[in-house]
DNA sequence: CTGAAAGCGCTTACAG
DNA sequence: CTGAAAGCGCTTACAG
């Protein structure tokens, strides 16, 4: 038994108000022209009832729910938390709801998403795939109005957002080299599925910034293969560091790894910034917390929640004069590098 | 246009595979006496057609939808990011979706949550209020089943899951207590919105431990209001280290607290646990991985997950057997002392 | 400004 | 093992 079927229907609404059903509707609904004193009169036969409208009667009739389905890993990923609450917020303002699936780790889930066979009363779907990926790419082409997100897979047959992975990292070794930094290791190369695509843009934006200063990149000091997060930025930093290679500056890939990587430095009797500069990646919360306080790459999140919604209610058919016919789109959003006391002291 | 309105009913298979509607009903729904020859033939329109299931209308006859509400404060509060998790993760199991709604600080849309006015196709909800609280138990009086969780309310007239806040801040006391510490700070009594009751409750576990053992609780050692987070942390334990008190034990009311407090010890130059003693509270994650280790209570999120989940089915009637009678109930689940690092040492 | 009727696409007694 | 029919509770042309 549904919430809503409380066992009034609006039929008995309109037999104690003295109106037909359309009124009842009327009244539900809004609708302008209506006696005020009919009005009234329903609106005390809906209180004195307890009359609630049953959704699920009115998505059937009017062949939609309101409903978007947005697909992810896990939500214990900071990143993942965060883009989930973003998108719900931006759903919100356009008066729709959204129905949540973790996917973790497994293929057949992901693949799922996108037969999205038995449970398919969402009007849309909002999908951040990892494993899925370029060389399946004929599964994106669905007949529901789906938005991809993230950097598993480009050139899809449906709109995707992403951030610009490879001009933010290219942004992070431009910023060290312009405060003088010429020995730059690199944390996060690793070759996971939930990092790969991530970390390998992100790597030829660092090579790129790199070549283009005429600055060598010593593969020795680049290291990856961990997870990413504090531990796994402490551990990799601790690697490096062994290998007794002088450097002043660190590139991580993310956040996480930046915040272990500069434990690491401090525990080991490194000044950060003056002795060795470091920057991440993703601005999480933390990193202006932090002391010395994190440097880093914000990738634009609420402006990726915000496209992804918009561009799928494009789909929808939400928007007006959209033409159904438009081609899947590939928005960039833009970053912005947030200079801290990681790299450009107090 | 919902997804499952692909044009395509089920009349429409029936025609082509010589069938009557209630013959694809059973062959969708695995209805056991069908004739093999009968299935096939079914199977074989609803490929051709690429048929798939209207869910709405199957909902609105069955009068439920499988899909419960989970209303928190905020999903960046990695706290309820995997409380959020968790719940999806036991929702799933039991075959239900999960429809997510941040209310954020605001009162109103809280009230909304028990009101349910309009969006109320759900078959239940799970609500962990923050605002709404102790002097209006009458609006918990639901037509809906629903369960809540936390520590915002005791008493109300529906069922509620909440971990032993007093007794897991007790168990932090004694186990410093019991490692030979008697100067023991308390750090994280607020008296903000979103911590209040935990804070009370855990501070009342604190005082219980201390009178019972004989041991004096210096009011200069507590310390609060400042956000739960590790700057919130950090800042508060230089509050009472600037005190000048000596102190060998701090109990944090929670992890990121905890992690804030160990880094200021650190940094001034404070040895844990050998001059100090840390404990913190809710064993997120990098509690096992910080150096040193943080000692921590496991309010066992699982088990709140999974109470919570079996109860909301059993009021929605999906359990056989559940008395649709029984009172209110309150559960409170188990925790568990971690010892680590930051109080045993290695 | 309001009413009577059709129909959204399923499932489910009721027959056979 | 299968069919014909009713009905879940709305909204929406169509009339008036």
């Amino acid at each position: 038994m549904a919430i809503n079927t409380s066992g009034v229907t609006m039929r008995d609404v309109a037999r104690v108000a003295g109106v037909s059903v359309k009124t009842v509707s009327n009244v539900i609904n809004g609708y302008r022209y209506l006696r005020p004193e009919t009005k009234a009169r329903v609106q005390a036969a809906i209180d004195s009832l307890g009359y609630r409208v049953n959704v699920t009667a009115r998505n059937l009739r009017q062949g939609r729910t309101g409903l978007i389905k947005l697909a992810i890993p896990d939500l214990r990923n900071p990143y993942f938390a965060q883009l989930a609450a973003l998108i719900i917020e931006e759903a919100a303002e356009r008066s729709l709801t959204v129905l949540l699936e973790q996917y973790h780790g497994d293929r057949d889930a992901e693949m799922a998403v996108l037969q999205n066979d038995n449970e398919s009363f969402v009007d849309g779907v909002v999908f951040s795939p990892i494993v899925v990926g370029q060389d399946q790419l004929e599964l994106f082409k669905v007949r529901f109005p789906l938005v991809i997100l993230g950097e598993s897979v480009f050139g899809a047959p449906c709109d995707h957002v992403t951030m610009r992975n490879i001009e933010g990292a290219k942004a992070q070794v431009e910023h060290l080299l312009a405060i003088g930094r010429r020995h730059i290791a690199v944390i996060g190369l690793n070759d996971d599925h939930l990092s790969v695509s991530s970390a390998l843009l992100r790597f030829k934006g660092v090579t790129n910034a790199m070549v283009a200063a005429g600055v060598k990149l010593d593969p020795a000091l680049v290291a990856g293969n961990a997870p990413w997060t504090r531990p796994g930025g402490a551990q990799l930093m601790d690697d490096i560091l062994d290998r007794g290679i002088p450097i002043d500056a660190v590139v991580c890939f993310n956040d996480a790894l930046a915040l272990g990587a500069m434990s690491t430095l401090i525990e080991r009797g490194l000044s950060v910034p003056d002795d060795v500069a470091v920057i991440g990646f993703d601005n999480v919360e933390d990193a202006a917390f932090t002391r010395p306080t994190l440097s880093s790459i914000d990738p634009g999140g609420h402006q990726i929640a915000h496209t992804a919604v918009k561009l799928l209610c494009e789909r929808m058919g939400l928007v007006d004069g959209f033409d159904h016919d438009t081609p899947a789109r590939e928005i960039f959003t833009d970053f912005k590098l947030i200079p801290r006391q990681s790299t450009i002291g107090t």
